[in-house]
DNA sequence: TGCCAGGCCGGGT
DNA sequence: ACCCGGCATGGC
């Protein structure tokens, strides 16, 4: 594809610029996967907030949040914002864990990509970006994911358009980068950090922006 | 103070 | 196949 040469040269500026990202935030593929499904819309520092409620509890596991009542999760993920909707989603979540491998997250690793993220999005609350989150942050599988920044970076520079879904810009990133788990690890990370930092949803500091030099 | 943040679902065209 | 309203907190 024509795209490799122009992503591997923003990547390379974005690393040299910013250094390593250390992604994602978390101490185990379980955190993670609860965070990727608890930022959903969301700023991060309130998921914190969530994580941080479990974790002092020592409730923080899958088999834990399964059994205690739907209306104290309800409550402990409160900071996170949507918490109704979102205690629903993770329950489906570990039901789907238990179902699968027994609450134990990383057992999830032996299956293949192509027949684990199917079954993931058929979870209720598991959409695109949710399921390549886990499967990639937590489970090491190369599956780019996309969010809102993503969208809006290649957007400003030229490299996607309006009419462009999900499945089309993975496949952009995809089909021009080699199959790298570390690299889309930190090619995502990269994003974010860019995106929070100069491409908010009113961007005036591309004079800034460390890929200000890729705009025509 | 209103706007925004690392989406997704369900119902309607 | 898209489009839209709903979901909710905390920081600036």
């Amino acid at each position: 594809m024509g795209n490799s040469k122009v992503l591997i040269e923003m990547y390379e500026t974005m690393s040299e610029s910013l250094g390593p990202s250390n992604w994602w935030p978390g101490d185990s593929p379980f955190e993670i996967a609860v965070g990727a499904i608890l930022v959903q819309n969301t700023n991060w520092a309130n998921v914190e907030k969530a994580i941080d409620n479990l974790k002092s509890r020592h409730l923080l596991s899958a088999q834990a949040m399964h059994e205690m009542p739907s209306c104290d999760l309800v409550e402990l993920i409160r900071p996170a914002g949507y918490f109704n909707i979102k205690a629903k989603r993770l329950v489906n979540f570990l039901e789907f864990l238990r179902n699968e491998v027994d609450y134990e997250i990383e057992g999830l690793k032996v299956q293949g990509l192509d027949e684990l993220r199917p079954k993931m999005l058929e979870v209720n609350g598991i959409g695109p970006e949710t399921a390549d989150a886990i499967l990639l942050y937590a489970l090491e599988k190369p599956s780019f994911v996309v969010d809102a920044y993503t969208f809006r970076m290649m957007g400003r520079h030229g490299l996607a358009w309006e009419n462009m879904n999900y499945h089309d810009l993975q496949a952009l990133f995809m089909d021009a980068l080699p199959e790298d788990v570390a690299l889309y690890n930190e090619y995502h990370a990269l994003i974010v950090r860019v995106g929070k930092e100069w491409c908010k949803k009113k961007c005036g500091l591309c004079e800034n922006c460390p890929l200000n030099s890729f705009l025509n």
